[in-house]
DNA sequence: GACCAGGCACATC
DNA sequence: GATGTGCATGGT
């Protein structure tokens, strides 16, 4: 928890993705799983493009997305990259949406938070971090979201090992920290912030809000 | 022009 | 089981 405050006291609230109990979001979930499959490896401001695209051409649906033919729908998201891939992840996660439960995007969602996250990992094209984002984000069930800045962040302050993988990174906060889905969600926003701000690959940390933590610059720049 | 961005699946050894 | 590779646009 220091280490959050440490962060939250520097950056403010992140304000990501509302949970999914806020109303705002209730019809946006959809789009936060979408914008979850956009997102990996890509920079954020290039699937906002990809989501408008969508949004423009009446295509944020369960129907329209499944409707649609790969082609179209990688030509609609082109702006996010890798568009063919995409496009292919999206198709298989809308299947696996629209096989079980139709348009109902929030039954679908509306799960235990390990069942829906077997569920996810079990589409092809959606890994940890997606069937992590999705759970948090779009279902707003507790579950911590371990990125390529997390990991670096925590490399870098001797938190982890650089032998440690996805679940044993999730497992360090998910059993330190209370289960508070509010908590989780802008403790990663935290992380990206940080890792945008302070801990970039190749370079040296300074200035760097988590001070009071051992800190090795050089830790992870290769492999972070 | 090089590097980076909120990964993932698959081939190969 | 570990390691390497393809996928691709847009910002800095």
């Amino acid at each position: 928890m220091a280490m959050y405050e440490a962060l939250r006291a520097r950056f403010g609230h992140q304000g990501w993705w509302p949970v999914a109990r806020d109303l705002e979001a209730r019809g946006r979930a959809l789009e936060i799983c979408v914008g979850a499959i956009l997102t990996q490896n890509t920079a954020w401001s290039n699937v906002e493009r990809a989501l408008g695209n969508l949004r423009a051409a009446g295509a944020m649906s369960v129907g329209a997305l499944a409707q649609m033919d790969r082609g179209a729908l990688s030509g609609l998201i082109r702006p996010a990259g890798y568009f063919n891939v995409k496009a292919k992840r999206l198709k298989n996660f809308i299947a696996a949406v629209h096989r079980d439960w139709g348009e109902d995007i929030e039954a679908f969602l509306d799960r235990s938070a390990g069942t829906l996250r077997e569920d996810l990992l079990s589409i092809n094209g959606v890994g940890r971090e997606t069937a992590d984002s999705i759970v948090l984000y779009a279902a707003g069930k507790c579950t911590f979201v371990v990125d390529a800045y997390t990991a670096r962040v925590c490399l870098r302050h001797r938190l982890i090992g650089p032998e440690d993988d996805y679940e044993s990174i999730k497992d360090l906060f998910e059993l330190s920290l209370p289960a508070d889905v509010e908590l989780y969600n802008d403790f990663h926003a935290q992380f990206v912030a940080v890792g945008k701000r302070y801990c970039r690959p190749r370079a040296k940390c300074e200035d760097c809000p988590l001070e009071h933590l051992p800190h090795d610059a050089q830790a992870g720049m290769e492999d972070y």
